[in-house]
RNA sequence: GGCUCGGUAGCUCAGCUGGUUAGAGCGUGGGAUUCAUAACCCCAAGGUCGGGAGUUCAAGUCUCCCCCGAGCCA
């Protein structure tokens, strides 16, 4: 079966920010995770290119949208290609082969009885791209989220009988695993338990939109065609000389069902409700979960323009590396609940987790092994059983370090995997080698504690590899081990949980040159 | 205004269906050690578990009220 996952389509609005690179990149970790599991994965990324909006940020950039769009949704790209995301495919919901999907599916769900004609008239946030409540007589009405100047709109436009899907929707959002984390699900069903109102799903003199057929002057809601991203992205042509016109009725083979959504808590609305009604209404099969995850704050503040404290990924990436980032999101923060993103914190956990513990316990054991074994695995002794401290100690680890991720609990995987590495560096610190070295006739000793620390450190190098892939390389290479490949169309030949085995590091083969395999982080200044 | 989710050591958080001296990591202080990236290992200090009342033999853990923060809906 396929493990479709996807993270949100970015809104092209502006430039990438760090909540969209902290998605991203925990989809990534868990895209790794699935594949070196051995599971065919789809990982969906994308931008969301439509809406007024976007037509009035190109306009006052003086561009056309399409050329706005085209500029931002290549800084994504670039972005996520620097931080070396995983992506199998990247959508983009100006693509005309996107459109074609749209029509296809609205196709369905109009033939569904689902689309009326209605007129709506209110106070319009082209910031939310959303009507809002009647602001009590204001003269000059704000949005409370964006805080500026609604517009007054009086159209007739489509909606979606939303309405029509109360009970399935109610017995959705009841499934327990559905919205994740569980501490989100009473609101969602608070939402639908009062109702669920038709929604409208075309707007009129929207020209930066897809024309909805049969409907001349209605262009599509930009949610209603942002949603429908993740099936076009599915739908790609997969360049084995197909004819790229497959439709919704190959979804299945494609696919779809996703395992998991992967959003921020802010439209999880829209990926809970709307969209699984949108999916019914086109016959087609829901998500299996939706998980709403937190926002980032810096130093205990919202980041934002106007404060100007905002992080920009590409710079943290530049001054920090992609393996820093992606241990310290990963590891510190919870997934699912909001974190804040302290420097000093930051600075801290690499150091002491990354370079320290893991770092250093490789470089001494290495170290020791290449000065008084010929620069070679030593012989592994008794540290080839089984029940050996350490290699219990590893699969402790990799207990947990599996479900966690299954679960996106990557704090949990993170801990466990550490937790490890602190069990080898305790026990070399008992067995203390250096000192049992210098008496005669201890050598089988020596070698086996050795070994032992040798092959935690390459059991952590593989545990670590889907949240910080770039180190658990850099390890194995210590180990004169082959890297695991957990990239799209990637395969290891040996698998995955085949190597966690523990005693599978071969005696005898040789130790390159020990150099740290992760440098402590220097920051002179504020990011 | 209604609702949701949080408020546990300086910081980030664990604490399941109530039950021995409330835990971990970071930070801080001390010790030990020298194989190693001034790294590792050990030990310690630090909490009246937001406040108040109640239920109970027993509450961080249940009930009610209040305060603070984030958010959803109106």
């Amino acid at each position: 079966m396929t493990y479709t996952l996807t993270t949100p389509l970015y809104y092209v609005n502006d430039k990438p920010h760090l909540g969209s690179a902290y998605t991203t990149l925990a989809c990534d970790a868990l895209a790794r995770f699935q594949r070196l599991k051995g599971e065919e994965v789809v990982l969906i990324t994308g931008c969301d290119e439509h809406g007024q909006k976007i037509q009035r940020t190109a306009e006052a950039a003086g561009l056309s949208p399409q050329a706005h769009c085209d500029r931002i949704s290549a800084e994504y790209h670039q972005l996520w290609q620097q931080w070396q995301i995983s992506n199998d495919r990247f959508i983009r919901t100006s693509d005309p082969r996107h459109r074609r999907i749209v029509h296809e599916f609205f196709g369905r769900v109009e033939a569904n009885g689902d689309v009326v004609e209605g007129r709506q008239q209110g106070w319009y946030c082209v910031a939310c791209e959303e009507f809002k409540d009647d602001p009590a007589g204001a003269l000059d009405p704000q949005c409370p989220v964006h805080q500026r100047s609604l517009e007054w709109r009086d159209e007739v436009n489509l909606f979606f009988r939303l309405s029509r899907y109360q009970e399935q929707i109610e017995a959705l959002i009841a499934q327990p695993e559905f919205i994740q984390p569980a501490s989100r699900r009473r609101e969602v069903q608070n939402f639908v338990a009062q109702g669920l109102r038709d929604f409208s799903i075309s707007r009129v003199n929207l020209p930066w939109g897809i024309p909805v057929p049969g409907h001349d002057g209605h262009t599509f809601y930009v949610w209603f065609d942002a949603l429908l991203g993740y099936l076009t992205a599915l739908l790609e042509s997969q360049g084995d000389g197909e004819t790229s016109e497959a439709g919704l009725g190959e979804l299945s083979q494609r696919g779809w069902p996703a395992q998991v959504h992967v959003i921020g808590k802010d439209i999880l609305r829209f990926h809970a409700v709307y969209w699984p009604a949108m999916l019914l209404s086109a016959g087609l099969e829901l998500p299996k979960q939706v998980f709403g995850h937190g926002f980032l704050t810096r130093e205990g503040q919202k980041m934002g323009k106007s404060i100007g404290n905002v992080l920009d990924p590409e710079a943290l990436l530049e001054r920090c590396g992609a393996d820093a980032v992606r241990w310290y999101l990963l590891r510190d923060i919870p997934f699912g609940d909001d974190g804040d993103f302290q420097q000093q914190r930051f600075v801290d956990l690499v150091n002491n987790d990354l370079a320290n513990t893991i770092g250093n316990m490789l470089n001494r054991t290495s170290a020791m092994a290449r000065r008084w074994f010929e620069g070679t695995v030593p012989p592994a002794g008794a540290a080839q059983n089984a029940d050996h401290p350490l290699a219990q100690a590893a699969n402790a680890a990799i207990a947990l370090v599996i479900p966690n991720l299954e679960t996106l609990d990557f704090r949990g995987a993170a801990e466990a995997s550490l937790q490890l590495a602190i069990a080898a560096n305790g026990f070399l610190n008992t067995q203390a080698p250096w000192s049992v070295m210098k008496k005669e006739g201890n050598q089988d000793q020596v070698a086996s504690d050795l070994y032992a620390v040798l092959e935690a450190a390459r059991l952590v190098a593989l545990l670590l590899g889907p949240l910080v892939p770039d180190l658990s390389a850099r390890m194995l290479e210590q180990l004169a081990q082959a890297p695991l490949n957990s990239g799209p169309n990637q395969t290891n030949s040996i698998p995955w949980l085949q190597q966690l085995q523990w005693g599978r590091l071969a005696v005898g083969s040789p130790l390159p040159e020990p150099a740290p395999v992760m440098a402590r982080l220097e920051l002179d200044g504020p990011l």
